[in-house]
DNA sequence: AATATATATGTTACCGGTAACAGTTATCGA
DNA sequence: TCGATAACTGTTACCGGTAACATATATATT
């Protein structure tokens, strides 16, 4: 048997409503009587149902966070570092964080606006959305709190936090264009992310800053993956003329074209030096240890979460943008 | 103006309880009438109120993670790899996670006890529990379905995963000692955590079956943390009889005892050699190599999980004792 | 003392579904 | 052709809270 605010309505010959008051401390409620109540909580061992009270008041302090379905998730630590940060400001706000994997297939079931109409969540946190998500626009116009991460829309009123991913790849190509070298390769990462378009424009806009021809052939594509990056290096390895430095739009495919490099008995940062972009967390343990560009994912994650509680409690509004920035950090790699 | 069954319902000329019926795939309905009530669904862009089901049906397919608060949680790579397989595994049975930090100071509120009774969770996963965790009787006694990962309880009827932790530990020993080594220090991590205990007790297990001595100079205690491990391990490094191996309860603390030890100039294996437990990501990747007892994170988390549904859906009953191996994973560090 | 105001409590209605049971009609077997 | 069974649909009640408004009493104000 349950016990529910009836029960205890009860036994303190009160009503319902007082005792809900008591619960949240909404509204004057005698102390005699607040006592005697609290009291008879603990007799009874009464916790609320917080279902309940969701369905009747309409919040549920319960934050979605959507992340693309892929395995190991957390292994991931470019999501690790960003659900930190998600989480460490929900605890301090007394909001829960709820899980959200989805497809980018097409199904209806199970895309992010059905969860947006279930009443489940406060508001979403959207990670990794492709750019041509075809959910985004009705999500936007729904006015359901949501705040798109690492995504940036010039054109459109979407609300986002994203780091500086142009200035930093420009960073990093000026970096290696100031350690004297000339040929500077690219490893792109998924081209249906934002990021990865932006990183691309950045080594674009170096390029061109210093007359450095922008060549097909320095160019890969590595889909923000290891193992591809590893396999499709090799087509800058055998070139007749190899790059002396990679730039590599994220730390897994930096990291992939290193081993690769190690392959063909090529020395690191010496015969090729190595950039990445996010600084990740084995990025520092790594041999040689990796030279990148810092994206601050944690605080990505946390200014994320205080930006949708803002919209949440109405104390902003649409859009949100915000640009976090991104630095330099040199280790060994290049 | 939401969309609710109600509107359905009206509009298809039926009762509510048939729109329900069609929404679940419960109870016979017409296919006339079921395609009418979909394509009305469809044209009123109609979506289920999922709090307003949890209430009536009394499930959520929802599953708490009780994780103790710690700042910077995912970047724990134990609780990453553990929170993988629990997703992975809630992904593929269509549940929901939802984390769950709590505090392990005395408060009331906010204990998992207090959702356990929430209705917001069909089970709850719990990691790092405490061996005298004040709320594990009572939430074994309710009945409630849950599962604790890590810990292992011989004399109660607890549910729970675990990793062959003594098993694990005498491993490292005996590898250790058949390397040559004699002297052969301990660093224990929380020993209010049922893990640790283990380790420990592993590791005298293997000291007696190879008759060295128990020396209480050759431990200390570092508290499953990098920096408390680094502090900790100079008294070891500063003993006139200086161990010539250091076992670690945990990969994190190894790293920081190898950090220590290449603070005094000496080398890691060739002075002093070093075995964590765990196999985090980095130990792959940092300087030396970790030499480490792997026990299966991933699958711990995955088997917690499955266990837990078979809970939830009765098809299993209390107690739940499963035992996962652990191994020994030799890189450069030992 | 009359009125305004704050404090304390109660009443009513509703949030949006589903379980359990009860009919009604259609189908089938003997 | 009748009764049994299956297929389909409906009725009623309830899940356990809170919002919004109403009322009653106590206190302050002039």
């Amino acid at each position: 048997m349950n016990i529910t605010i009836a029960d205890i309505a009860k036994k303190a010959r009160v009503s319902r409503m007082t005792v809900s008051r008591v619960l949240n401390n909404s509204g004057p409620v005698a102390s005699d009587t607040a006592k005697k109540i609290k009291s008879i909580m603990k007799e009874l061992n009464y916790h609320p149902n917080l279902i309940a009270r969701s369905l009747s008041s309409k919040r549920t302090m319960t934050i979605g966070v959507v992340i693309p379905k892929t395995e190991k998730l957390f292994l991931d630590n470019y999501i690790a570092q960003i659900l930190s940060g998600v989480t460490d400001i929900a605890q301090k706000n007394n909001y829960r964080i709820t899980l959200i994997p989805v497809n980018h297939s097409n199904e209806i079931e199970g895309n992010y606006l059905t969860y947006a109409r279930s009443k489940l969540f406060d508001g979403l946190i959207l990670l990794k959305t492709k750019i041509n998500d075809p959910y985004l626009p009705e999500l936007a116009k729904s006015g359901f709190p949501y705040i798109l991460v690492n995504y940036r829309m010039s054109s459109d009123n979407y609300n986002f936090v994203d780091s500086e991913n142009i200035k930093g790849a420009e960073l990093a190509v000026e970096y290696l264009y100031k350690k004297g070298h000339r040929k500077i390769a690219f490893i792109a990462g998924s081209m249906d992310e934002v990021n990865a378009k932006d990183r691309f424009r950045g080594y674009r806009n170096a390029l061109k800053k210093y007359g450095l021809p922008l060549k097909d052939e320095y160019i890969i594509y590595g889909d923000f993956n290891k193992e591809t990056a590893y396999e499709n290096s090799t087509k800058l390895l055998e070139l007749e003329n190899r790059p002396t430095a990679i730039f590599s739009s994220d730390d897994y495919m930096a990291l992939g074209v290193i081993e690769q490099i190690k392959q063909y008995y090529l020395s690191v940062p010496k015969d090729i030096a190595v950039i990445g972009f996010d600084n990740i967390e084995i990025g520092e343990f790594s041999k040689p240890a990796l030279t990148t560009i810092k994206q601050p994912m944690y605080e990505i994650g946390k200014t994320s979460l205080e930006a949708l509680i803002e919209l949440i409690k109405k104390v902003k509004r649409n859009p949100v943008r915000l640009m976090l920035k991104t630095e330099l950090v040199i280790r060994e790699s290049a």
